[in-house]
Formats: structure tokens, sequence, C-alpha cells
DNA sequence: TTTAAACAGGACTATTTTAGTCTTGTTTTA
DNA sequence: TAAAACAAGACTAAAATAGTCCTGTTTAAA
């Protein structure tokens, strides 16, 4: 499991949408508040679209605004809708992308791993992360 | 933290020394062994020379063995030895890395998974995964 | 009705990392 | 003294990362 930038992004943008929940935000605002370049950021909303995590307006005063409750949505599923699902070893993605997987002792502990990880992900949600914010 | 072919296959190697514990093993027969390719598998031994994980002997006859009590090497130790230290965001590998990190909310998770991923790979040790093994 | 602000989406690119290979040299033992 | 083995550095191809850029569409407001 390895946070990408733009992943990493993806989250501070959630986290400042959440601040502003129904309000419609431009990328412009976004980009200069989280520090994210700008058409990068772009492309990262394209992604939470998709995710049906923020929905757009298009036109003058167009943005974008969370398309859920914030307390509805948890960082595991941000960073996947960026960079599909991840582990720290490849066996624990799939078992199928290591042929050694039905025999190895390691296996086993990489994915307790990933669960645990993904455990931890899950009880985060951007209510509690918007609560306790400072950015 | 994401662990590499490299990192994997040290780990598989150690694993194969373990169950030939003193007994000096040529990179020939480790790679073959281990599905490891030879030249690759040369390179992940020198820097598990230098972390003090394997002993090698040169020459004729030559090859490598554990430096250690298998019991007393982790599969922490063997990862960090390969690709150095890691975690899941780069502000949990050094909070300098992101210049927001003083004030983020999400920082201080990234931390903790960080520590709760590396206990885990602490408890694990050679002595341990060699009983259970049959790769 | 036109214009400008904003999103949509695809193509493109530079840099870094990963996953190796290759070559030349040194050591050691049979 | 030759062959088998490690040592170490240079080299490389491919993939991933971190973006940029350009052309088009939508829509509120002048
Ligand atoms: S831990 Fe085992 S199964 Fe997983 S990638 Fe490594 S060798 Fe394959
Ligand atoms: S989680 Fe916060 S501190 Fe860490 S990299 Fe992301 S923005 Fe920076």
């Amino acid at each position: 499991m390895y946070v990408t930038r733009k992943a990493d992004y993806a989250i501070r943008c959630v986290l400042y949408m959440t601040k502003n929940t129904w309000r419609v935000t431009s990328v412009d605002e976004i980009s200069n508040a989280m520090y994210v370049p700008k058409s990068f950021l772009a492309k990262i909303l394209q992604r939470l679209m998709k995710a049906g995590i923020v929905s757009s307006t298009r036109g003058i005063k167009g943005g974008f605004q969370l398309a859920k409750d914030p307390k509805d949505i948890n960082l595991l599923e941000v960073i996947e809708a960026i960079q599909g699902v991840s582990a720290a070893n490849i066996c624990a993605i799939d078992s199928r992308l290591c042929r050694l997987s039905g025999r190895c002792t390691v296996h086993p502990i990489w994915v307790k791993i990933r669960e645990k990880v993904e455990k931890e992900l899950k009880k985060e949600n951007f209510e509690k992360l918007a609560k306790k914010s400072r950015i």
C-alpha cells in the first residue's frame, strides 16, 4: 500500500470540500487552498466524479461539491477511487500475481497486513477528519 | 509501505537459507530454488551482506550463509536492508517530506499505520517462518 | 446573443523507479 | 593454474509517477 501524490491530493481536496459541504467550489479555489497543481487536480476530480464521491456543475460559476454526506466517505474509498486497490505486496492485491502464493509462508502475513490497514482507513470518515482539521 | 520484487526475493532467499542454516549455499543454488534471476540475486545478497544478515565465502565452494540466528532476523529488517525505510505515505517516512505535516489531520493516521505495520513485521522472525514453511 | 468562466477529456511529456543484465576483477580450492 | 564462485560498478528497458497542454462543451451573466 503506497499512497501516490495523486491520492494524497485527493484526500486533501475532499477534506477541503467537506468544510464547504454543499457549496460549489471551483478547481481554482481548491487548487490554491490545497497547494495542488490546477490541471493535475482537474484530473483527480474527474476520477472522484466517476467514483461518485464528488459531483460537478459546468459553466460559469460551476465547480465541484461532495456528492455524499462526509461521514459516508472514508479514506480507503478515496484512495481506491484514485489508484485502485493496493497492498504492501503484490500477492495481497491478487494472489494470482505470484505463482508461489499457494504455498508461501509469507503470503498470509501480507494479507493480514492489508486487512488491518484497510480497517484503519475505513474507520476514518471525512466528518471525523474535518472536525479535527486545521488545514 | 510497498514491498518491491527485490525485497520480496530477499525474504524468500533468507527463508531458504534459514532452512540450510550454517551451510554455505551458492547464488546459483538459491537462485534456482527460489526462482530469482541469478545476477539480480547476487545484487540482493550484497545488500544483505552490508546489513549483516548474511555472510559470504569467496572462491570455489564459496557462497552465502546466514550471519545470525534465524530467530534474530525479522521481516522488517530484511525489507529495510533492501529498500530502506518505507511507509504508506511520504510523511510517515519523514514528516519533512511534506510541508503540511505539522498541521495535517491525516498525517497522524499514516504514522499510526506505519507503526502497526512495522510491529507486525517485527513479530515475524525467520525461525518462526521456517517452521511453517513449505517452499 | 455573445462572451468569458468553468468543467471534460484525451494526448502528450519529463523524471524517477523498478527490475533487471553485463562485464571486469578478485578470491580460493582442487 | 584453471575453474568456480563472489564483488562491484556500469548499463539498460520498461513501467510508473507526476504532471502539462490543448481542444471542446456548458452555462450564467453582461
Ligand atoms: S510473499 Fe510469497 S506469495 Fe507473496 S509475492 Fe512474495 S513469494 Fe509470492
Ligand atoms: S497526509 Fe498530510 S502530511 Fe502526509 S503527505 Fe498528505 S498532506 Fe502531507
